[in-house]
DNA sequence: GCTATAATTCGATGTGTGGCGAAATATAGG
DNA sequence: CCTATATTTCGCCACACATCGAATTATAGC
C-alpha cells in the first residue's frame, strides 16, 4: 500500500511526469532534464529524488554527472506495471513528443547554439546557468 | 495529460483508494463508505466528488441516498488503464481485505449491532452519527 | 407543511508540496 | 591545493489539500 501510495504520488505531478517520459529511450542527467523543463536545479533534483523514493527511475553517478534511466524490468512488479500505465497512457501525448524534439535539440546542439535557441524561445536570458556549460554528451 | 493528472492525483490519497476499492464488488452509498473509512460525511463526499472528476466512479441518486459504483469499462481506456493497475496491485493488500470484512458487517449488521462493534473495536463511541440511521441496506 | 435524515457546500485549520535561491558537497582539471 | 561545475541539501514561501464542524439542500414520511 505503501508501495502503491508513493508511486501515486509520484506520478501526480506533470514535470516529473514529463521527465519520466524524457527518460523512455535514453537516460539523461540532471542538467538536461533542467534544459528541458525549465526548472532550478534544487526542483529538479528534488523531483528526481521523489521518482528514485518510488522506484520509478534508478541513479548512476559518472563523474560530476548523476544519470537517471527507467529501472530494469522485472525488478519490481508494482513498478512495472505503473510504468506501463504511463507510458501507454501519455507517450502519445502533444506535450511529451514536444519535450522529445526539445530534448532532441538540447542534447545535439552546442552550448551556445542552445543558449541562442532558448533566448529566442523564451524572450530573456536563460535560467541558473542553464546549458550555458559544456554537457556531459560532448 | 490533464485526465491523466487528475487520475493519478486522486489515487494519490489512502482513503480514496480503500473506498475505490471497496467499491469493486458492489455499488455503495456515502453513509456506508463514512463507516468503512471512519471519516466525517463532507469529508467522504469531497473524496467521492475527486474520484468522480477523475472518471474513476459513477454515482447515481436513489431516493435520499447517493450510490457510488465503478463506471462501465469501454468508457474511457485511460481510466480502464488505471482501475486495472489499481485493482491489480492492491486486491491482495491486507488493509483493503480488512476493509472488505468490515464493509460487510456494517452491510449486514443491525444499526445497534454495528454500534456496539465500534464501541468496542475502537474504546469509544462512533462519529458523528454513523450506522446509527436505520441505513439504505433495510 | 414539518421533521428527520443523506449528502453537499462552505469556512477554518493544520499539513504537505512545488518552487526558488543560497549554502554545502563532490569531482574534474589545472 | 584552488577553481569551476554538477548535484544535493537547506530554509523559505506560496499554494494545494485532507479534515472537521456548521450551514445548506434534497428527499422521505408523517
Amino acid at each position: 500500500m505503501q508501495q502503491f501510495l508513493d508511486i501515486a504520488r509520484a506520478l501526480a505531478d506533470e514535470n516529473r511526469l514529463r521527465a519520466l517520459l524524457a527518460l523512455k529511450d535514453r537516460e539523461l542527467c540532471v542538467c538536461q532534464i533542467m534544459a528541458m523543463l525549465c526548472l532550478a536545479p534544487s526542483t529538479v533534483s528534488k523531483h528526481m529524488t521523489v521518482l528514485k523514493q518510488a522506484g520509478l527511475v534508478d541513479s548512476v553517478k559518472r563523474g560530476r554527472w548523476v544519470y537517471y534511466r527507467l529501472p530494469d524490468r522485472a525488478t519490481n512488479p508494482d513498478v512495472a506495471r505503473a510504468l506501463e500505465w504511463v507510458f501507454g497512457s501519455l507517450q502519445e501525448e502533444a506535450r511529451i513528443k514536444d519535450d522529445a524534439n526539445r530534448l532532441c535539440c538540447i542534447l545535439c546542439m552546442t552550448p551556445e547554439e542552445l543558449f541562442k535557441k532558448l533566448v529566442m524561445d523564451e524572450g530573456q536570458g536563460p535560467r541558473t546557468g542553464v546549458a550555458l556549460a559544456p554537457g556531459p554528451g560532448e
